[in-house]
DNA sequence: ATCGATAGTTGGTGTTCCCAACGTTGGTGC
DNA sequence: GCACCAACGTTGGGAACACCAACTATCGAT
């Protein structure tokens, strides 16, 4: 075999067509949603990183500020997080003296969460980053493309009509 | 204190409203994504199950499938997969015997990642099952609506106009 | 008094994403 | 020819999430 019998065989894209998933992938809603909650991430990931927490613990912190005090139970059936995974988050919070943790006289199983002070400063500078993180996800959107867009995730989240 | 002192208080949501998102976390594209993501993950996580692989050995099958032969590097970049993960799933695969490995004769850095009979078979099953899924995902939805979720996302997601 | 359901905790698993380091190979400049 | 840097594949590891199983304590109802 001669020198030149191998040359460069360029395989897949072509030479000066940056590289582009499969349009199959382009067009597969639950591929760009991945890629699109990825990309969301690492927006907000470096909000809340700035602010030493993670995404449990501001969604927490937003429910308790929302909605006043609630059981880990009942923030978790809200906020789609786990039990185990709500211990943690909220022994994080208590820790750093977010949130107060206290057992409900009325209810003895549970423990009733209460945003602290500084649970209401720190939610506060973080929904502030959180905002800012949202405005860069979103702008390659038009501002009635974003409001569309929020819309029909929220209708695809929304509950299935259980009549 | 009395008996009837400490009666059952209910903390957070009403009686009889069943449990939702704060109202902000409702209209927060980040996490509306995320939920999206994971919901989506439900339905075809469990296609890919059936067929015992996971997202990445089917998206590095279908970008073989549909652009020919690759080397690792060039399926990572257009799939957004890590090089390490990457090392992983094609050995996961070749293992499987759904693809072929060999070094490039022309750039013996490379490996070149070509589906074999089996990959292509095993891909046209996942496939199905993938499309399955999206109905899944996609059922609150109306036709146009899904696919202007989708045209949203793709435009989300497209390169920044970098000049 | 008993029994099933709920709350919180602990411990563990699997997936995905990401990073650092290493040896090999290719391409460039000298 | 040689030195140098870049790219490739590989290994190892860590962080973040989602999820599950088991256990104790408590509640509510029978």
């Amino acid at each position: 075999m001669k020198r030149w019998d191998r040359q460069r065989i360029r395989y897949g894209s072509s030479v000066d067509a940056p590289e582009q998933p499969p349009q199959r992938l382009r067009q597969l809603p639950s591929w760009l949603l991945n890629r699109a909650a990825n990309a969301a991430n690492g927006h907000v990931g470096a909000a809340f990183a700035q602010e030493g927490v993670r995404k449990h613990h501001f969604t927490v912190l937003l429910a308790l500020t929302e909605s006043g005090p609630a059981s880990q139970a009942d923030l978790g059936r809200r906020l789609g997080i786990d039990r185990s995974d709500m211990a943690a988050v909220v022994a994080d919070l208590e820790g750093d003296g977010l949130i107060a943790r206290e057992r409900d006289p009325g209810d003895r199983r549970r423990n009733v969460v209460t945003a602290t002070e500084a649970g209401a400063a720190a939610l506060a500078r973080l929904d502030e980053r959180v905002s800012a993180a949202q405005e860069q996800l979103l702008a390659p959107l038009s501002a009635p493309e974003r409001t569309e867009l929020t819309r029909l995730l929220r209708r695809l989240l929304d509950p299935p009509p259980t009549p």
